[in-house]
Parts: C-alpha cells; structure tokens; sequence
DNA sequence: AACAATATGTCATCCGGTTGACATATGAAA
DNA sequence: TTTCATATGTCAACCGGATGACATATTGTT
C-alpha cells in the first residue's frame, strides 16, 4: 500500500501534524525533526497524495486545454508552448482534442468541470456551445470568441490577410483567389478572407473565396473554374501545400505562373516546405498571453484584456519569390 | 457555490444517499425519484466532484503521457490517438512534455505518482532514469526500453532500416549513407541503424552513419566529405527534408544524382512533403497496442507482451523514383 | 395474513491530507 | 526567576462523495 503522512510520521517518530508541517513549512519546526521527517519520506519512498491535498484547498492546478488536434503542427506546437508555460508555473495540462466536433467539446466541457479544472483554454472551433456562457471557472478562447464574457487571444488575421493580399498584387498578381477552411462566422480568422476582401476591392480586383470542407475535389475545382489564376492565398500552409500538388499535377510553374501564399508558419512546416511564403502567427507569444490572462483570472486579477490581437510576420520564400 | 449532492438532495427532497444512489445506480430508486433528482441537478447545474470520488474510490481514471514534444508531428499524432482512444475508454489525458531532458522527465514522473494516475504511456528518450525500475504503477513504453519490467511498443526498426537500404540498393545507389538523431543505445530505434548497416555489409558496401545533434552543420559536413553520395537515409523524415534542402542548395538533383529516403510518414509530412520516400510507421496501431497492453496492466491481467513489434510500410515517391 | 421485494431514510465511517485550537516542553534572553 | 519565542504533540473538524449496516414503509404475491 502507498505510505501516506501517518506511516511518515510513525517512522520518523513524530506526529502527522508534524509531517504536514514539514511538507507545508508552516509554524514551528526544528532542523532536526525536519531531516528525520524527511529521512522517513525516502525510506518509505513517500510523496503526497494530491487529489486528497486538492480536496481540502479546493484548487487542483490542472487547466484543460480543448484544441481540435494535436495532429496539426499550428495547434500541436501551441499546445507544447501552452504545456510548458503551464508547467513553469505549477500547473499541469489535461488535454482534450475535440476534433472539431461540437458533442466532443461539450463532453469534454462537462469532464474538466467535474475534474476540478482551474482553469480552460479552447481553441477549438465549434458554434454555439452556450456552455461557455456561463462557464463559473476561468476561460480564455484562442482565435476564437466563446461567449461576450471570454476574453480571446488571437493574432492580428485582418493583418495576416492584408499582407498576404498585398504581396500577391505587388508581384503582379491579378486573378487572385482565396481558399480557406470550414467557415465559422465568430471565428477571428474569419478575418483574413475579410482582409483579402478588402485588400482586392480596393485594388479593383474581384475577391473570390473556395471553401474547403474536408471535400478534396475543391483543389481540382479551382483551377478547372479559373485557368486565368496566378495568386492564391490559402487559410493555412496544409490548404497551401495542397494547391502547390495540384498546381505541380497541372504542370503550373510556381512562382512564374502562380504565386502561393500560406498562413501559420509553424517550425514543422517551415522545416517541410521552407519554399512556401506564408505568414507566421506569434505562437509562442500567443500561448503567453493566454496563459497570462488565464492566470490572472484564477488569481482573481480583474485587470486583464478581454481581446488581445498579436502581430502577424510575413516570411517571404521562393513561392512568391523568382 | 458549487452545489454538493447535499445541496442536491435538499432541492429534490431526498436524503444524500438516494441522490449516490441515483448517481451510481446502486440499490432500489424509484423512477419518480430517479427523475426528482436528475431535475433537481439540472435546476442547480450540478456535477459531480471526481477529485472527492477518486479519493474514496482510490481511481482516478488518468493516464500520464511523457513524450518529447507534441510539436513534432509523429509525436503529435501519436498523442492524439493516444488521447482519443483513452477518452473512448473513459481515460482522461494528463499531457507531459519532456523535451528530451531528464530533469524533466524525472520531475514528471513523479508529478504523476502524486496526482495518482492510473497509468503512465512514455516515449521519451532519455537514458537512465531509475525511477521506471520500481514506479509502482503500470507504465508502457513505446519505442523505448525503460526497464526490464516495464513492456515496450514499437514499430519494426529493423525492418524499416531494411526496406529503406535495400530500396537504396536497388536504385542503384552505391554511395549511401545513413544520418540519425542523437543516439541512446537503448533506442529500439537504433535497430534502423543496425538494419543500415547490416544491409550495406551484405551487399558489400561500406556504411556511414552521420549523427545530427542540434548542430545544423552536419548537413553541409556530410555533402562536403562525400562528394560521391547517392543516396540517403535519414532515421526521420525533419531530418530528410533537412537534407533536401541542403541538396537543393548545392544544386544535387533528387532523384537522379541523390536519392533520399525518410522515416515516420506522418499525415503533416505526407501533406507538406508528399514527393519525399519514407518508411511509414503505424502511428495509430501502437497507440491501440500501448492503450491495450496499459488497460491490461490496470485491470490487473497478466497476459500482456512484454514487446510488441509492429510492420511498417515503405511509402516511395519521388525522391526514389524518376 | 404473512412474506418478500422494492423503495427510501438515517447514521457512521472512510479516503488522505490540512488546519485551527490548545496544551506542553525547552532554552535563551531579560 | 520570569518570560517569551521556538518546537512539538493531541484532537477534532473538514473537503465531497461512497458505502455498509440497519430501520421503516409501501407494494405485491401467495
């Protein structure tokens, strides 16, 4: 059986009260009990038990991290820099990927809530989960908004996609399609088709969006539907690394005929496809203030920002670049 | 306040017990009771406390997961399929990520024990770390031998290290040579290296194996001393588009001068690098084998392998075909 | 009418650790 | 010698829920 305080305390020849005093550093103890005390917890290969510890002060230091997918290299690195900050701080991570599928999020919701969580951080992209309405524990959403009440991290998608239209047009692009994933109209990064929106407007140029919806037909579609284009700027690098098989299979030089813009910039794709030019999002930076804002809300701060928009970076590469 | 099952029982008119009863289904409960209490827990919003339940139970259905880096996609998609089958198993996930430091790894481990998890899945790689010898709890390593007890998953290396020279060898490759991540003699990994070598031997050719530590110059250095190369295995498929790329830079065209072939064959790196040859590793059959054999060890069966070795597949495209 | 099955309540105990109240002992400073 | 800070012990209550023992109704069955 796992030795708990009063098998410490028989051992080292004191009192239970003795060994809590110890383990907490609370009230009087002498140099010498505390090295007996601490004697007695090797030999007896002692640790604490810490669901019985979180019981009693009614704080677990577990936070829930809901993402769609570890499996994704922008939310798997997001979750490791999450992970890490977490750890610094005490804090351990319960991790929950909801896979984009609304009874997923909420059961997963449900579960940390039972489990005590502190805290939660969700990324994932489900409407209308009301649960975050009135979530009674602290919340922080990423490049999403969960509720009026939860404050979202996200990086500047209006600039992400300004600059990425804007680049395609300086290179002389002029028929310029954006395709993007399944769209979810509280979701910031609806903002970057927003942008390219705007950006082609105001050049005079036709805006024209293709959803991608897990129906791989759609790459095919877009070239049969537009022979003319020669820009295309894709919601993320995996759509991005799609359209440049695609665009290979057609026998379309890139950059020459077509100039490829992709959005995340992950160290994962940057090492994979290094020729792709895509806008970076500050990920780690991202996980820094959420992890920020989380803490203060738990520490019953009230001074943290309810939106916070990080900067976006351009990394300029071949596909973009003769 | 959160409501208790007090609380709970106050509203519906019943005493605490029946409300246990209902939650557990234990004993007799009427049906008019059964639903007082459930509209009872609505109209609070009630859920039940696990932190109090797994202390008397002594189970805290969570499962520790200590892997490098969930930022690497083979670990990342490793660790959703982990989550996902636990979760189906009515597992939670506490996410640990190791970073390759022992310190860290230690000091997870322990993290664990305390928090009285259920079971530990561990990929690290780091050597030495006594505390796998006695860990008192159930504990499967995959790709990784901890300790004599302690049973591993993984993918048949040697076998992957085969396919991938021999398909080198019969591509007419004579000059090939093997680069690898930093090596643990422990690694069932290093069988790659073994099969490399063994299969060089039997064809009467010299092998050479690079090792990258951290230190980007191995790339340039193994170009440098064989001017000769033409073909390449790389022990995973970072370090194969790494060496694409430095094989772009001097102008060595893949496949005709050099031919490359990587290893692991995630979804990320299919999508971001479909042109690159690799030995694809059963991602999700060793997260099934680790769960089964973990759930085994749980639920006290003693009929578990104490290895598991799993087939991997040779995935060819372009860097090995014309 | 008698008996069993069903339904619910009360009470106490346990899970492992924390904490406050209070008692007691020791040594050093005043 | 008195007094106080230090050091340790005992005891009980508590965190929220699970469970076994036992009592008491209410049904339905023979």
């Amino acid at each position: 059986m796992k030795p708990k305080i009063e098998d410490v305390a028989k051992v080292a020849g004191v009192s239970p009260t003795t060994v809590s005093r110890v383990l907490n550093n609370r009230g009087y103890i002498g140099e010498k009990t505390r090295e007996k005390v601490h004697k007695a917890m090797e030999q007896l290969n002692y640790y604490p038990n810490e669901v019985a510890r979180s019981l009693f002060i009614k704080k677990t230091f577990l936070i829930g991290l809901i993402f769609p997918t570890t499996s994704n290299p922008f939310y798997g690195q997001l979750i490791f820099h999450l992970e890490n900050l977490a750890s610094e701080l005490g804090y351990k991570v319960l991790l929950c990927n909801s896979q984009g599928r609304e009874d997923k999020e909420r059961s997963y919701l449900r579960m940390l809530q039972r489990n005590q969580v502190d805290g939660i951080i969700a990324g994932a992209h489900n409407k209308g989960i009301e649960e975050y309405e009135d979530p009674n524990l602290p919340v922080v959403g990423i490049d999403r908004y969960l509720s009026t009440k939860i404050p979202v991290v996200s990086s500047d998608n209006y600039q992400g996609g300004e600059k990425a239209t804007q680049l395609l047009i300086e290179k002389g692009c002029r028929s310029i399609v954006h395709i993007n994933g399944p769209i979810s109209l509280e979701t910031p990064a609806n903002m970057r088709r927003k942008a390219y929106e705007d950006v082609m407007e105001r050049n005079g140029l036709t805006p024209l969006t293709y959803e991608y919806e897990a129906n791989d037909s759609v790459f095919s579609l877009l070239f049969e539907e537009n022979p003319e284009v020669d820009g295309i700027f894709a919601s993320d690098d995996l759509i991005a690394a799609r359209v440049m098989q695609e665009a290979r299979n057609r026998g379309i030089d890139i950059p020459t005929k077509l100039k490829i813009v992709g959005y995340d910039g992950t160290e994962t794709t940057r090492l994979l496809l290094p020729e792709l030019t895509t806008i970076e999002q500050p990920v780690r930076e991202i996980a820094v203030k959420a992890l920020e804002i989380l803490m203060k809300q738990i520490n019953k701060e009230e001074d943290y920002e309810s939106a916070t928009i990080l900067p976006v970076k351009l990394i300029e590469s071949d596909t973009t670049r003769k």
